[in-house]
DNA sequence: TAGATTGTTAATCGATTAACAATC
DNA sequence: TAGATTGTTAATCGATTAACAATC
């Protein structure tokens, strides 16, 4: 008899905590870069690897994998694909940058991303300047935005321009119905509640680390 | 008798959490792009403009400033001073970036660090390739990194170099008694204790910003 | 067996929210 | 006064850690 491959009933049923999934990925990443001939890999390894409690990510691994075996730990190639289908990262989502400085060109260009299930297809500026970036992706005027979101399946927009005009471009992308905006702009953005929004605040994480440094020294 | 102005007594003793740092960034930047002529400010209204719980914001400005007035809430210009002090905004430290790719000059080149008490003085590379970027900021080759560090009293040392070279860079720039590394590439760094650590995952969030995608489509 | 590991339940810790008092 | 606000104490919520049982 054929036997399903059964995942744990609280994987899907649960909520997902976002701590969680900020250390999957990591995980994830840690697993994959370890030598080839590695055949198994223990919680307990991960979090000494990781600095991270061991009870942590035990239990983290239980949410998203059922194939943890007393005394052996998992399996390294099926916790890898365990993780990768509870991250869901075979389903790519396809995202335009606007704002063609030299961040958003940067993202642009960068190919690691499709790991993680997002594809760049475009970056939109006010003033296209060069035709093309060094990795060969189209930049197109504004004006254009809207067919091309509409014409590809756009569902995530970047945001990459100036503060002054972050909540202006917000708008415009959540005119053409994409889900989510992930935005590099240091301003926060308010979008419509159905609209999901994550923003890198790089001022932010640099007050974080310079109060860290004051605290320790 | 001249009073001199006092800080609440938990202000320095208390620890700041982590999400308090996070916050305070967001809330100097929404107070000061307020119209000019704002005389005053309230918790309440901060709250509604960030989307964040009002008793949050409330509790968080009394940590760092004791100007808050029944009715009245906080004068504009006296909270934005007492954020800056408590954040330290004007103690500016030294920084310098290795890994000159596109990434890296944008951070380079990006002004809006030194509001945040940050001076990015130098990049560094394997190949310098040109003497300088668009803003005007000197690239080196990687060995000048030691003598110029200790000479220009560097304390942050900022990663964009790829990620198998990260640790490798990570480990030089401790090596020239950096204080903090702000890590902007897609791996777990291992650093002494005394080191101070961030690290931006671009990957990780955008994990999550498509994980708030799932659950909510 | 003994030891390394997972898994589970309870305890702790930290952060947020709720309720309400104070007050200008 | 009434209303908008701060401030404080208690309750709740969520995440992590501790303790220990299970097991291959």
């Amino acid at each position: 008899m054929v036997r399903m491959r059964t995942r744990k009933n609280d994987m899907n049923t649960n909520k997902v905590s976002k701590t969680l999934l900020k250390r999957l990925p990591v995980y994830l990443n840690y697993i994959k870069t370890l030598p080839e001939h590695t055949e198994s890999i223990s919680a307990t390894k991960i979090a000494k690897a990781l600095d991270l409690g061991d009870v942590l990510v035990r239990k983290d691994l239980a949410k998203v994998s059922d194939g943890g075996r007393r005394k052996l730990g998992y399996v390294r190639e099926d916790l890898i694909r365990d993780i990768e289908e509870f991250l869901d990262v075979n389903r790519t989502a396809c995202a335009v940058i606007v704002g063609a400085g030299k961040l958003g060109q940067a993202l642009l260009d960068y190919d690691g991303f499709e790991k993680s299930g997002l594809q760049i297809l475009a970056g939109f500026d006010i003033c296209p300047g060069g035709p093309r970036t060094g990795g060969g992706k189209p930049i197109f005027p504004m004006s254009r935005l809207e067919a091309y979101c509409r014409a590809n399946d756009v569902t995530i927009g970047i945001i990459t321009v100036p503060a002054e005009h972050a909540q202006k471009v917000c708008d415009q992308l959540v005119a053409c119905d994409v889900e989510a905006i992930w935005n590099f702009s240091p301003v926060h953005l308010s979008v419509p509640e159905h609209v999901v929004i994550q923003s890198e605040n790089l001022a932010v994480s640099l007050t974080a680390l310079r109060m860290q440094m004051k605290n320790r020294g």
